[in-house]
DNA sequence: GTCTATAGGATGATAGAC
DNA sequence: GTCTATCATCCTATAGAC
């Protein structure tokens, strides 16, 4: 799994276009002409535009999938893993923001294979953080709400952090992470 | 402003192919072929692709706008008025997803005066949910965490829950209000 | 490693018959 | 109101020269 300097450039240029516009709404000139060269050029380095795509959502579906796993089989208590878990996206925002759009507006396009363990990645996540969440019910440290609608307001503002976090970016991680924490988890009022 | 029979249904069910595959992924043949007609014919009652698009995006932005502005001008308190807009984020979510999910996906392929206008909707919505914010912060119903992460929280989940509710729409819009309210608000531990 | 040239197909949209 | 036929343009990708 070697990739060579130039495969890497040009996956970023593509995902940052990607991230303004959406993968369809991106073509090979477009991403050439950002490199300085011609669209067929691009076709030494990669083997398609799939591949591209398929390259920027399923390393980061890993990673998530890894980070999950560590935390998930740790001993920390429910609500504790919680805590690590949106620590985690708020990492992952800040460092891979472009990667992290086209794994959520793009993972629809992505064809066979890939779609497929996309999905699977994607389900077995959710899967790990309901338990997370029921263990906490059973627990008593989480209120008995519904564990989908629990489950749902924390992914849901995790997932699009990237979206705003490029907007307002000049507030300090760590601030983010405390606040963060403390609203998804204690509420407002 | 009258809208003929057919045109609604060209663009009913372009906005369910848009929630699926996306504004750019979706072909004037693709739309035809769900109708039972050409592509060509489709021509006979609409502008062009991108008028659907319009009358999608624009016409629930200025929905949106409406109710924010009713809430926003009335006599409740802060809490009591993101308690409002939580039901109608709610409300519209379930009546309108298809057209939700044009506007949360898709407003960046609108063109010239259409994307000025909504980009101006939006950033008014945004700026009068802050303001409320805000307001509960200097009031003390609210604590005293950054305006901009509670705004971003409550928003981010509001904005995607048209993508949770297709997938657990078996829930009673009733109790999900509840729960999402008491979520949203209170916290889960 | 980049280029030019081009294949082969999809796309949004129009003209004009019925 | 729908059709066929078609245009002009864009797309991903390949072949082969340099």
């Amino acid at each position: 799994m070697k990739v060579s300097v130039r495969k890497r450039e040009i996956i970023k240029v593509a995902s940052q276009l990607f991230k303004d516009k959406g993968y369809n709404a991106v073509s090979m000139r477009d991403i050439a002409l950002e490199l300085g060269i011609k669209a067929a050029s691009l076709y030494n380095h990669i083997e398609g535009k799939q591949e591209i795509l398929s390259i920027l959502v399923l390393d980061l579906a890993k990673e998530f999938t890894l980070g999950m796993n560590k935390i998930a089989s740790s001993e920390l208590s429910p609500t504790q893993k919680i805590e690590q878990l949106i620590e985690m996206h708020i990492d992952i925002t800040v460092t891979q923001s472009e990667a992290l759009a086209a794994l959520n507006n793009d993972w629809m396009h992505l064809e066979g294979e890939d779609l497929k363990s996309f999905i699977e990645m994607r389900d077995d996540y959710e899967e790990n953080f309901r338990s997370i969440i029921k263990a906490g019910i059973a627990n008593k440290e989480i209120k008995n709400y519904h564990p989908e609608v629990i489950l749902f307001s924390i992914l849901s503002t995790l997932r699009t952090l990237y979206l705003w976090y490029q907007k307002r970016g000049k507030l300090d991680v760590n601030v983010l992470k405390k606040d963060m924490v403390a609203v998804l988890l204690k509420g407002i009022i």
